[in-house]
Formats: C-alpha cells, structure tokens, sequence
DNA sequence: ACTAGTGATGTCAGTCTCTGTCATCAGAGT
DNA sequence: ACTCTGATGACAGAGACTGACATCACTAGT
C-alpha cells in the first residue's frame, strides 16, 4: 500500500470541498487542492479524472447500495416500490446521519453549472444502474426505466425538500410523501380533459 | 448584421458535426471546426460558450416551443397531459422531418461522456422550464415539478425508441406508447405488495 | 545485511480549452 | 470623406489534463 502519508485520496477531497466552500470552484485550482492536501498536482489526476470528479467519490458506494436493496426487495414488489423501498433504506442508513455534510456539498455543487451538470451525469449512471437490476428480477423493459427514471425523479425532489429544510425532518418521511405526490400527479391524466390526446 | 461571409454560427455548427463524425469528439479540436468553418478558433468561443455547446443550438428553441405549448393547453388539463401534449405537438411539428439529422447528432452524443453531460444538462433545464410552466397554469409545487420530470421521462424513452428503430415510425405514437407504460409502471404499486412503505 | 521489485509520488514538457485585450476591417449613416 | 458600430483576427496567458520518466520508501527474497 501507500507509503507516503496515507490517505491522500481522502485529503484531497476534503481539501476541495473546503476550498470550493471558501472561494467557489472556479476560483480554486487543482494546485490549490493539491498543495492543501500536501501532495502534487499530478497526484490529483491519478486520483481523480477530472476537477470535478473529487466531490463524487460517495456515488458509487450510494449506487451499489441502492442496486443492492433493488436486488432484495420481496418477490412481487412492483418496480416503483422496489425503488422507493430502496430509497427509504439509504434514508435511513446512509444520509441519516449526515445532514450537515450533504447540505454543505449540495451548496457547492448548486452554486455551479459544470457541478450540476456532474451531479446529473451521475443520478443518469445510478437511474441505468437500478433499470438493469429492475430487468435481472424480472421487470420488462419500458417499464423497468421508466420505474427508475421515476424513482430518481422522487429521490431529487425529496433531496432538496430534506437539504432546504433547516430542521432536518425525517428523509424518509419526505420520499413517501413525494411518492405519493407523483402517483397523484401521474394518475391526475388518467380521466378524459378534452386534451386532443392520441 | 455581420458583414464577413454570413452564417458563420452555421458554417461552425455544421462543420463541428461533420468532424465529430467523422474523427470522434476527443480527437477533433476546436481549431479543427474553425478552420473547416473559416474562421478562427476565437471566433468559435464567441458563439459557443464550450465545445460542446456547438451541437446543442437548437434545444433553446425546442424549449420555448414546449414552454409555449404547455402555456397554452386547455384550461382543466392535468400538468402531465399538458405536457404530453406538448411533446405530441414538438413530434409532429419539430421531429418529424428530422430522423436523420436526429440521429447522426445522436449517434455523436452516445459516443461520448462529457456530451452526455452536456445533453442530460439540458434536459434538466428543459424540465425546470416546463414545472415553471406548469405552475403558471395553476399547478402547485411538488406536482408540477414531478410531472415535469416523469414528462422528460417519458420524451426521453420514447426518444431513445424513435432515434433506434430503423422504420421511422411515428414518434408521436411512441410518445403515446409510452406514456401509457409510465402510467401503468406507477399504478402497478398502488396495490399493497407487503413491502414495509410507511 | 544486500539486492531486486513494487507501488505511490514527484518532475517536466507539452497539448488543448477557454479568456482578456487590443487592433482591424466592412458597411451604414451623416 | 468621416465616424460609428459590430464582427473578426491576432496574441498572450491561465488552467485543466496527459504522457514519460525519475525517485523514494518499503517489501520480499537471498
């Protein structure tokens, strides 16, 4: 293993999410990071492939442990509910306890275009992610991406209620609530309005 | 108006599918579309704030023309109707002459990441777009933003569809198609199932 | 101990994206 | 002709990212 001083991956990211805090993203630079977290820049980019990618780290532990609960739910859940259920386990034991961090991170990642344009390019991996285990349990094809498309849908609205929200009411709480508004809104459609339609 | 050779914006905008075409987005760089374009590369970043933002002239316009629609669909039509039938009228009046052009930019776009980023960011905007819309009209906040997002959903499935089958078969009936998945997808959990909810 | 091997890091050179600044040039109005 | 305006060119430079090679601390084998 590392020889040096150990745990540089985890130096240069809080050294980047501080320094993003502090004077905006743009304003830092990869040599800012680096020299906080006392290594080079070269060593920047073997950790991470871009700029970017250092606040997000935590993905792909989220997605393996949402594609996980997908995998388990009980035979017969519908795909939607698999996905919510999963959505309320990582409430529970992931973002549970760190409110304070995931709001300071989102503050960053809001207050920039190229971040945000990340951030969506990782819930598209995690939204693949959960279409493919809906399809391994037996879910067909349309069904099963629009399941995890609506899902996602749920989980970003939730987020930003929970991360808004100064008192940190419970996330899981909020993922049901919106469930049920997006069966609502969905259902709304169902009866005739006059709209031209097909 | 500019007084050099005019349609410049063109000549880069068509000069930048042709070389990502034919060399791949990585491998192209910008002073390869401004030459092909003849102009310089300044040139190219006063009309395109990126590299990547060449190829993606046209979603402003394709945004205001759903925005307008949807603004103008029946009084009493549900915030999702609304935005079916936006989508129907864009099939029909922007799509339709277009599978080809669709589907070369496509194929550039899935070849590469960062585009992907860049096209996921639109269609977020798109959606944000759509929930202000949407809320003009009357609908309130989680429902409009979550019938926007399962709107976009449902555009980009059934994208997916239209841009992949070789037939040309109407995107508008596709769009159909799918919104009944999604409907279907989201009703299906209305049953218990004995997952633990809430 | 001595030596070779391994993995993480440093160093350096270079390409490409993107920006700021100033000069230039064609055409419109006077 | 004279000026004004808007688009463009020319240049310099910062910063993101990559490839190639050297180095150093520790490990394993002898």
């Amino acid at each position: 293993m590392g020889r040096w001083e150990p745990g540089a991956r985890g130096r240069l990211e809080t050294a980047a999410l501080e320094l993003f805090s502090e004077n905006g993203f743009d304003r830092t630079t990869v040599a800012d990071i680096a020299a906080r977290a006392g290594v080079t820049e070269r060593t920047f980019f073997r950790y991470f492939a871009d700029k970017r990618e250092v606040l997000f780290g935590a993905g792909q532990a989220l997605q393996e442990f949402l594609v996980g609960q997908v995998a388990e739910a009980p035979e017969g859940t519908s795909p939607l509910d698999a996905v919510a259920g999963a959505l309320q386990a990582a409430a529970a034991e992931i973002f549970a306890e760190r409110h304070a961090f995931a709001r300071q991170r989102q503050a960053v990642i809001d207050s920039n275009t190229e971040l945000r344009e990340r951030e969506l390019l990782k819930l598209a991996a995690l939204t693949a992610a959960l279409a493919v285990a809906l399809r391994d349990r037996g879910a067909s094809e349309p069904s099963a991406s629009l399941a995890a498309e609506s899902g996602i849908a749920v989980f970003k609205t939730a987020f930003v209620r929970w991360v808004t929200e100064d008192n940190a009411t419970a996330f899981g709480a909020i993922i049901a609530e919106t469930l049920a508004e997006l069966r609502a809104a969905v259902e709304l459609g169902r009866r005739p309005t006059g709209l031209s339609g097909d």
